[in-house]
DNA sequence: CCCTTACGCTACGAGTCGTAGCGTAACTCA
DNA sequence: TGAGTTACGCTACGACTCGTAGCGTAAGGG
């Protein structure tokens, strides 16, 4: 498997890949995951469904790269100016990702499996999780940069606290969106981000924090309202 | 379908349907979503395949029952004397329950399904969803009582909030376990709590975590901070 | 030119699905 | 008590998908 070994040879072609991963997205869309088969992707892809077992081992880890690529594309930490317009584009973001249809219910089939199969969580994790988390460092360490968060001394505290807040705010759109059912919208986007930048007691308050009486540290971008 | 048209013949076995939601429950165990079959769950129960089809249209139905028989069993809305100690309690509740290799591996499974299928979606919602929900509305009320968070006048934006706090509790749960495959320990309970109650920039600041160096031992009394 | 690897194609056994058919068991009502 | 109704167990079945093996061919490297 070390490009050493595949120096010589017929190399494998990137566009047979780039045909199945999208046949694969494609067949989410239309089938969904339980009555998604290899067979179906390869035809639509074009390519023999041998090759299919050739380059992945089980369904599972298809979609999961093809499910990967399209995170990829979506990947961004830009500067909004603010810790709260930086956690609401966030969640707008990642709520546009997963309202997909091929996004959010293969996730959630994958992850139904990564229970029993180490290697695939494993998997999931550096192609999809690892890279979405990372922008929650990114974006915390920018507020702190802003005097918006407290300097964390301890680092292990802080890896703790960046993991908290990932699970937060993905565990709480993916809920949204795939158990509750209902759209990421503007509106519920800024209400999320006001309960977790000011908590229950302070967003419930001032209705979304328009009358807000004023909580202290972070003040509010000219972006809402 | 009604109970009057079941008023005679021979009824059916309360027994039976004991036992294969209980076989369902073993073989997800044992064998996790996707290697389960109704015939295997069918032999286990002691009763004939036919027999599951006769009252379960599909592998999804069977198993939202059998999971919503566990989730019954664990619903409790105990006061806790304060909102914080009312959070975490929750928290730690659905924590254990989803830990369950039953139960989370299941509900993502079936939730993944439900995309495509609204009924079943519908099922999902009253059997487990909604039961759960009407705990945060109880939480909510009680806080409202103790003084711990002010009156709602608009009961549309209260539901509103509730339905927000509920994603917020129960994904992030889910998160947690299913996504990042880490415990719902004490610890992590409380800072959790504390970041629903108090908000990212509250919580982050005072917390044990500024406090101690290395509070490793992690057994916290309840109520401290 | 030989070696190596990837690809397409076909065919196959194994396993599951969901249903049909039949005889029997259990309960209700007249 | 007997007739009607419904549930159950059992067997068998066609249809489908799975994952693999075998073969000949295509595409690069030493």
């Amino acid at each position: 498997m070390s490009p050493s070994a595949r120096r010589t040879g017929r190399p494998r072609s990137a566009e047979a890949d780039r045909a199945i991963l999208g046949a694969t997205r494609a067949a989410l869309v239309e089938l969904g995951w339980a009555k998604l088969t290899l067979g179906d992707v390869a035809a639509r892809a074009g390519v023999a469904k041998t090759t299919l077992y050739r380059r992945w081992a089980s369904k599972c880890e298809l979609v999961v790269d093809a499910v990967a690529a399209v995170f990829d594309e979506h990947l961004e930490a830009g500067d909004h100016g603010s810790l709260h317009a930086d956690v609401e584009a966030a969640v707008i973001r990642l709520g546009a990702l997963l309202e997909r249809p091929e996004t959010g219910t293969a996730l959630m089939a994958v992850l139904a499996e990564a229970t029993h199969d180490e290697s695939l969580r494993c998997r999931v994790r550096s192609a999809i999780v690892d890279r979405q988390k990372r922008l929650v460092t990114i974006g915390r360490e920018r507020a702190r940069l802003r005097g918006e968060l407290p300097r964390e001394e301890d680092p292990e505290a802080s890896a703790r606290n960046a993991d908290l807040i990932f699970d937060a705010v993905a565990g709480t759109v993916l809920h949204r969106l795939m158990v509750s059912a209902e759209p990421v919208d503007p509106r519920w986007a800024r209400d999320f981000t006001d309960l977790l930048l000011y908590g229950m007691t302070g967003a419930d308050a001032g209705g979304a924090a328009a009358a807000g009486p004023a909580p202290d540290g972070a003040q509010k971008p000219a972006g809402s309202v």
